[in-house]
RNA sequence: GUGGCUGUAGCUCAGUUGGUUAGAGCACCUGGUUGUGGUCCAGGGGGUCAGGGGUUCGAAUCCCCCCAGCCACCCCA
């Protein structure tokens, strides 16, 4: 073949069009359903907006261009930047809380593999406004809103969840600062795709100093946090110094806790100190939604972003959120078999008994379809048994059957029961038959 | 950017130690069973064996290059 679709992107050829709309439908419905407006921005920006938020080395990964005015412009490897924007610029004039989702397309100049390519969907949702943990809870709610409403269960994917304020608490009381820390963040990101011998020799050599080495595996040890004990409790435990700032992040993990139990989502979601999601802008609670068997990539990942507007030339205001890719969820479903029977039929099919009838097919066609049926037909003049198996082929609920003298049968395919009625019955109202 | 694996029909794959005109199933198209579907029967289209070069009397098969796909690493918003 002369011509192939360019690295990493996708055909959409109607079945895989179901199959991503059936997605895309779950993950709007569940937007809507937990009170989220749609937005949607433009598909390339400025290239300042996408460096200032991660640095100039993120243009290496993005697809960019300049216009015939030398503006340096890139295709948008993620929304937040312009939700950002988009906020900013009518901060004072829009409602808070302010909940909005998108589900655009997205690209990146990757490498594709598996669950990664360079074209691809992501439903985002956020709250920009509170700072309040019931925003983050609110958020997974929705997620898990959509996985349930796609077929999956808690015993299928995880929420896993932690504080990067704590971490960063615990590691600079550690005495683990600057570079040293970052490195450490990046090693702690590999610890469930590491054997733990592995890792701990990587965590070493980041963090250099043995008595912070034992500090920070104490604290990865941590378990599940207990609502009901104190902050300065929690951190005895986990060997943290109760400092006022680490305190305070415990409490808001406990609060945050204490939302998605009351949201009645508390066995999709556990406390995991291995959750560091990148070097990113993330200023709180972060998560990741996992499959269980954790052999995929992150299905999801999110938390809360507090620094952003701000960075972006706005004014300081709290915001939280997530992505959901649409490669990892994908590939998920289909291996927990949770796809199903995606085709859409017409409703009817309408059939000539003769082939001098085909005018009236038309008629009758052009009127089932003006008051809003999916009527369908045949484009050969054949018998009556090809077409029907032609109808039978497009998934037609019903078979509209054309005979002479006026008489029409109109066959349920399903049970194979037919009725009669007159041509001219249905011409004046196709309703009587739907 | 680095590395590994794989390329035969739209799909899943056969193809012997190199040997005539490269096959099957499914899918697709046509026709039949002479006016009621999911069957059945018959026929048909479709492949420069990813592409290029080399070895050989002869290459889908052996060698080299390249391209593409998959997978992992880096990175991961």
């Amino acid at each position: 073949m002369k011509f192939i679709p360019v690295k990493g992107t996708r055909d959409f050829y109607p079945e895989a069009m179901r199959m991503r709309n059936w997605i895309a439908d779950a993950w709007r419905s569940a937007s809507l359903r937990n009170g989220f407006e749609e937005y949607d921005s433009p598909i390339f920006e400025y290239l300042d907006l996408f460096t200032a938020k991660s640095g100039d080395e993120i243009a290496s990964q993005l697809f960019n261009l300049t216009d015939r005015g030398g503006r340096n412009l890139a295709i948008r490897p993620e929304i937040t930047p312009s939700l950002a924007r988009m906020v900013n610029a009518k901060i004072n004039a829009l409602p808070r809380p302010i909940k909005w989702f998108s589900i655009p397309r997205l690209c990146r100049a990757e490498r594709p593999q598996k669950g990664r390519l360079r074209e691809f969907f992501q439903w985002n949702v956020d709250i920009i406004g509170p700072q309040d943990e019931l925003a983050d809870a609110e958020c997974v709610l929705t997620a898990v809103d959509a996985m349930r409403e796609l077929g999956l269960t808690s015993n299928d994917v995880q929420v896993c969840y932690s504080s990067r304020e704590l971490l960063s608490e615990v590691l600079e009381s550690l005495g683990v600062k600057g570079q040293s820390s970052a490195d450490v963040m990046a090693v702690l990101d590999k610890r469930n795709k590491l054997p733990a011998e592995k890792f701990e020799a990587m965590l070493s050599d980041a963090v250099g100093d043995k008595t912070a080495m034992a500090g920070i595996l104490k604290f990865l040890d941590t378990g599940a946090i207990d609502p009901d004990a104190s902050p300065a409790e929690i951190a005895a435990s986990a060997g943290i110094a109760p400092s006022e700032n680490a305190t305070a992040a415990i409490a808001k993990l406990q609060a945050f806790g204490g939302y998605l139990k009351a949201f009645g989502i508390a066995d999709w979601c556990r406390y995991d100190t291995g959750i560091v999601r990148g070097l990113a802008y993330y200023t709180g609670i972060v998560y990741e939604v996992m499959d269980v068997g954790e052999t995929l990539r992150a299905i999801a990942g999110g938390g809360r972003y507090d620094n952003l507007l701000e960075v972006l030339g706005g004014p300081a205001v709290a915001a939280s959120g997530f992505g959901m890719g649409d490669v990892v969820l994908g590939i998920l479903l289909e291996e927990k078999q949770l796809i199903g029977d995606l085709a859409q039929g017409v409703e009817l099919f309408v059939i000539d008994g003769s082939a001098d009838m085909f005018s009236d097919v038309i008629n009758v066609v052009g009127r089932l379809r003006s008051v809003g049926a999916a009527a369908e037909f045949s484009y050969k003049r054949q018998n009556i048994g090809k077409q029907l198996k032609q109808a039978d082929r497009r998934g037609a609920c019903k078979a509209v059957i054309l005979e002479p003298d006026g008489v029409v049968m109109i066959k349920d395919l399903a049970s194979g029961e037919q009725t009669a009625c007159k041509l001219a019955e249905i011409l004046s109202d196709p309703t009587t038959i739907l």
